[in-house]
Parts: structure tokens; C-alpha cells; sequence
DNA sequence: CCAGAGATCCGCCACC
DNA sequence: TCGGTGGCGGATCTCT
């Protein structure tokens, strides 16, 4: 259990990502029966922390805090990729890593784990502007600039700027469930879970004004109220008012994904819920959520979260 | 776990 | 010419 989190620091920065770390794990929440932890921001090197954006942090703790914790944040640092991060953080990197500490990085603060030599062989993102240059530098690492986080056996990277909300939410509920992580994304005011990659970022940096997105948000918004019926991609395209063809087109440039796999991410998604709060049978989960049988369910959640659905459910049964 | 049936995805290309 | 549309067919995935 996710306990102790120690973020670390040095010159350069990034505030905003530094702060959803902070918003995230930094809180005390346990006057709203949600955990919380014994969070720390410690300096990467001596001296006040110049931050990005043209103000300085004075950190309480050091590297040696680091010690402690069972997670390590690595936010962004200007320009980071061109310069050689702090020996000491490399290190605390590693030996966290080693015993047995799970490491997080949003943006191109994966160019620091990349360095420690903990992402050697392993899959990994980074902001989309930074993709190429992270495979360049480091040709032993998979980099998949398509998604907005990766979680690679203790080590999670993250894209760009607000994915570090995603994969920090991500964490919270591989570790607490998503009823937490659901109430934290609610009282941060973000959405729960963004499925899809960077691609729809990618494609699209700038919103369509209006029409394009909305003819999905209504079908989508449908589909989620529909799992439990037979709910075929060619149903939604109808409802959509568009051709099989088109539709899965739109989709894929709006959402990143093609409609039946975001089909599947809902169900499990749902499923997940159903577990949360008990007194279902897996059976009866499948159905309520679309799935052909229990067994199509189990598939598919052991695929997303890991684990089978009647050891999900045991789980919170005994909490 | 397997095989056959069916659904879905996606490149290609003609059409508007 | 250009960008969006939608049908076709094979590869792949999913279900039974």
C-alpha cells in the first residue's frame, strides 16, 4: 500500500506539473475518508530550487527523504534532456528502485529515469515533443509517444503537462480503487479517466469550435447508458447519423481510439464499479456491463487491470 | 485451450 | 486540385 511520496526537485522546474503532484498526493483528505500520505518535495540538489516560471522553492527535506518513500515524482526540469541531471537524484532513483519503490515521471522528467538507467529495456512516454528525442538519446528504451501515461512493472511515465494527472490518478486507483480515485478527480474537477492517447492531441492541438465534437460527446454519452444492451459499433454509427466507415474515422481522430476497443474500456471500466460495491456475481457483472459472458469479461479486465474479477471484488470485500 | 463464425479495423480507391 | 465520404476486401480480433 501507497504510503510515502517524495517528489524531487531541481533548478528549472516545471510549477504546473510540480502542482498536480502536490494536488494529488500532497492533500490531506482523510477528513473525507480518502487516503493520505506522508508527502514530501525534496531538493535534487543544495540551495533554494529555481522554478521555471521566475520564483524560487525552499524544500525542507533533502535527497536523504527519499529514502523513505515507497513512491518517487519526478516532474519536468527545464531543458533537462540537454543537461546531465544531479548525480545524487540518479542514485536515490536507483536504490529506490531497487528496493522496490515505484517511480513516476510526468513529461520529460522520463529523461531523468532514462538517465538512472531504470527505464533500460522497459516501455515509456514523455510529451509528444519530446518523443523523438527521448528514443534518440536512449535507443535501449521502447517509446510509445501515442499514450498518455505507461505503466511498466514499478515504473509509470507520463505525457505532457495535464497526463500527469491521468497517470497520478492512474496510480491512485491501481492502488485504492477507482470509487478514491473518482472522488479525488471530482474535488479536482477533471475527468476521472481520459481514454485514448496523445493522439487526439496530436492530431487535433486545437479544439473543433463546435459540431465535430459534440456529435460524438452525444453518442458516446448514449453508449455509456446503453453497455448493459447489445451495442454494436455499427448501432452507434446509425445513432451517430454516418456510415460505419466515417464513424470509425471521426472517432478515431476525436478519442485516439476506434470505437470498439473504447467499448470495451467503458464495460471493464463499469464492471470495475460493479466489483467496487459487491453483492454480484461475476456472471451477472458481465451481463449488466454488455459482456457476451463472464468469461468475455474476464478477459478483458485481467488485460487492463491485471488481475481477475472475483479477486478484484475479494479485495474490497475486506477492506 | 481450440476451431469456426462473426465482428471489427484499416488501407485502398472511386466518388462528390 | 483538394478534402471528406463510404464501399470493398483481407487481416485481425472477439465470441461461442
Amino acid at each position: 500500500m501507497l504510503t510515502n511520496v517524495a517528489v524531487l526537485v531541481c533548478d528549472g522546474v516545471a510549477a504546473f506539473e510540480l502542482g498536480v503532484v502536490c494536488e494529488v498526493f500532497g492533500l490531506d483528505r482523510s477528513p473525507q475518508g480518502l487516503p493520505s500520505y506522508d508527502f514530501a518535495v525534496c531538493a535534487g540538489h543544495p540551495g533554494p530550487i529555481r522554478c521555471k516560471s521566475g520564483f524560487t522553492l525552499v524544500p525542507e527535506y533533502g535527497l536523504d527523504r527519499a529514502e523513505q518513500a515507497d513512491l518517487i515524482v519526478i516532474p519536468p526540469y527545464d531543458d533537462v534532456y540537454l543537461l546531465d541531471p544531479p548525480p545524487a537524484m540518479l542514485e536515490a532513483i536507483r536504490a529506490g528502485v531497487a528496493r522496490g519503490a515505484r517511480v513516476l515521471s510526468v513529461c520529460s522528467g522520463a529523461f531523468v529515469l532514462a538517465a538512472a538507467g531504470v527505464l533500460d529495456g522497459r516501455r515509456a512516454t514523455t510529451h509528444w515533443m519530446h518523443a523523438e528525442e527521448l528514443a534518440k538519446r536512449f535507443p535501449q528504451l521502447d517509446v510509445d509517444p501515442g499514450v498518455l501515461y505507461v505503466e511498466d512493472g514499478p515504473i509509470i511515465t507520463s505525457a505532457g503537462t495535464a497526463a500527469g494527472i491521468d497517470a497520478c490518478l492512474h496510480l491512485v486507483r491501481t492502488e485504492h480503487g477507482a470509487a478514491v480515485a473518482n472522488a479525488i478527480a471530482r474535488r479536482m474537477v477533471v475527468p476521472p479517466h481520459r481514454d485514448g492517447g496523445q493522439a487526439q492531441f496530436v492530431e487535433a492541438p486545437v479544439p473543433a469550435q463546435r459540431g465535430t465534437n459534440d456529435e460524438l460527446a452525444d453518442v458516446l454519452d448514449w453508449a455509456i447508458n446503453q453497455l448493459g444492451e447489445d451495442l454494436s459499433v455499427d448501432a452507434m454509427a446509425k445513432r451517430a447519423l454516418m456510415s460505419p466507415r466515417t464513424f470509425a474515422r471521426r472517432f478515431k481522430a476525436v478519442t485516439g481510439t476506434t470505437p470498439h476497443s473504447w467499448l470495451v474500456q467503458q464495460r471493464v471500466l463499469h464492471a470495475q464499479r460493479l466489483l467496487e460495491e459487491g453483492g454480484l456475481s461475476v456472471e451477472e457483472v458481465a451481463r449488466r456491463c454488455g459482456f457476451a459472458s463472464a468469461s468475455g469479461l474476464r478477459e478483458h479486465f485481467r488485460r487492463v487491470r491485471g488481475t481477475s474479477p472475483r479477486a478484484y471484488q475479494q479485495l474490497f470485500q475486506t477492506r
